[in-house]
DNA sequence: ATGAAAGCGCTAACAC
DNA sequence: GTGTTAGCGCTTTCAT
């Protein structure tokens, strides 16, 4: 790669290099002659001249770059849309993405931002890849925005999915379609999602809202996977008939697999006999099972937008809450009426 | 943020700006006297100097970032094992990645490698999503090196996982269990998936091992997804017990998932009455299906790590053989030997 | 309407 | 053993 520098094409137009700097970045324009400019894009086409991006960072104190810091890109498929969200707003705006995966590993993170730092990156995302509370890693500015997760200590702009709406959205879908015995299958404590408990606050809301007393027998708790799903939802399809849900409302879409399977296993057929409604909208999942399953989708990408937007300025957020986004209900075929005997 | 340059950790240990530098980066460190480089450390420490990298990028023409073109991070859960694999090897290089996606798009792909360049990135690697034959961007580095997929107009270091020897390998298992007619739920024509023709070829080439001649009946094709694996399976299943499968290799994960339901539908439990293996190990769907699918993985995680070693000058590839990656069986529970009637 | 020149913060050849 | 100095390629103020 032969290097032509501003230099080159100046030489070549017969001007100084701060012409042909103005002409090319759009400043001052008006102060350059028709003429001239025209001659130093000429000239800079001719000898194939291409920016140098990192002197005019050094000159200018800006990188256009914005540091991504993930924990485990690997292990979930959930990132994608997230980072896409990012991506797409930072293109929009003339930017680049640097993008470290941590692995949620003190050291990591901390050589992560010195890196970060060291190459002045303008904005700092800390992204987690499932929703949580985490305790910030030292160093991590002042203006980071947090992506899919809160900070410990608050203060710092965040966006995280509306769960406790999403609850509300999932569980009167199964209310409007005439459900009354309805169930949470929900993870287990251990794992310490929050997701788990606004979930639940929004089941209850519904619940209350629909005039139907909780049955805490319907609220169970597994391991948040198919396994687990499967697992819980056999107990309570085991259940006498009086007390027996007609719909389940499950954690994620993968217990609501294992949910379809426990089902099946019990000669139930979703959704004549069993409504399902997932959470997550799984790709490559939820929409494949049989039949395909209504879900409450993780705005991921609006998400990554937001969190991008704000990180360069575009929009303004507030650091002691925590943005909501929003989770919409897709809608599928898991869901239908309860069998004719359960209707009021 | 303060900005303190190394002049002003040379002020304070009374030295020059050149031994900070050499002192700070180890470089001529034995001309340095002990004394001096635990001054300047001190005086480093002190002030908080934290390098810039973009004035040492320009000065010794490398950013230590390598920028990674994919198309889609978006629309596939299997990015995020390449990426994972890609930024590991940086990380442990000291290097750092700058991700874009271009969805495809050409004009997208032509900003990003001006953006690129203009970053001066130390080297490029565009990958795919899924294994595919792709015509470069024009203005791609002769040195980029590609990352599942291949040029069309050959002549580029790449890895592409080898699904030859994955649907030998997932073959085999199934004979070795015992099986004589098994069948291939292929991906239909028109979706002109390289890894087709492939997996076809492993297959064909066991049965030839095996001394099995290969039934045309048996080699079905559908949409790769679970519903076309439902509808392939369906119909292999309804043939003539002499003419029926005893066990299905699937063009991927999601074919198997219909190729179970099938199963379940005919009345027929996996893998007692039915072997099924799958191909992908797509992240949170192999394992939770029931029985835990038996399948070949994609070994993006290497891949990804193998391009970056390769990026960075850490392993020589040879630009006229795309290197092939091996893909590993993962035994669960889909496979066992077939029902007694149909053993030799 | 354009050019000269001073840096941005660092490295490395060369001097002493 | 350490300092001086000349850039890396660009932007921008100030002169003309």
């Amino acid at each position: 790669m032969v290097r032509v520098r501003m230099a080159d094409v100046a030489a070549r137009a017969g001007v100084s290099t701060a012409t042909v700097s103005m002409v090319l970045n759009g400043v001052n324009s008006t102060r350059i002659s028709p003429q001239t400019q025209q001659r130093v894009r000429e000239a800079a086409e001719a000898v194939g001249y291409k920016p140098n991006s990192v002197a005019r960072s050094l000159r200018t104190q800006q990188t256009r770059m914005v540091g991504l810091i993930s924990d485990t890109i690997a292990t979930t498929p959930f990132a994608g849309r997230m980072l896409a969200g990012a991506n797409d707003v930072a293109r929009e705006q003339g930017h680049l993405v640097v993008l470290v995966d941590t692995e949620r590993d003190a050291a990591a993170e901390r050589q992560a931002l010195n890196a970060l730092n060291g190459q002045r990156v303008d904005a700092i995302i800390y992204a987690c890849m499932w929703h949580r509370v985490v305790e910030v890693p030292e160093g991590l500015p002042e203006d980071a925005v947090l992506l899919d997760c809160v900070a410990a200590a608050g203060g710092r702009a965040a966006v995280v999915p509306d769960e406790r709406a999403g609850g509300v959205v999932a569980v009167r879908e199964l209310v409007a379609a005439g459900h009354r015995r309805i169930a949470f299958l929900d993870a287990e404590e251990r794992f310490d999602l929050v997701a788990s408990r606004l979930r639940f606050e929004g089941y209850l809301e519904v619940l209350a809202e629909a005039g139907i007393e909780p049955d805490p027998g319907l609220h169970v708790r597994a391991e948040p996977v198919a396994g687990g799903g499967r697992e819980a939802a056999q107990r309570l399809l085991t259940l006498p008939a009086e007390r027996r849900p007609t719909a389940m409302f499950c954690f994620n879409d993968r217990m609501a697999m294992g949910a379809y399977t426990a089902a099946l296993h019990c000669g139930l057929s979703v959704p004549r006999d069993l409504s399902v409604v997932g959470y997550d909208d799984q790709q490559l999942v939820a929409a494949e099972l049989d039949p395909p399953l209504t879900t409450v989708a993780l705005p991921h990408y609006e998400m990554g937008r937001w969190a991008m937007e704000v990180a360069l300025g575009l929009r303004q957020a507030d650091p002691e809450v925590p943005h909501l986004m929003p989770c919409p209900i897709v809608r599928r075929a898991s869901v239908s009426p309860p069998p004719a005997q359960f209707s009021d």
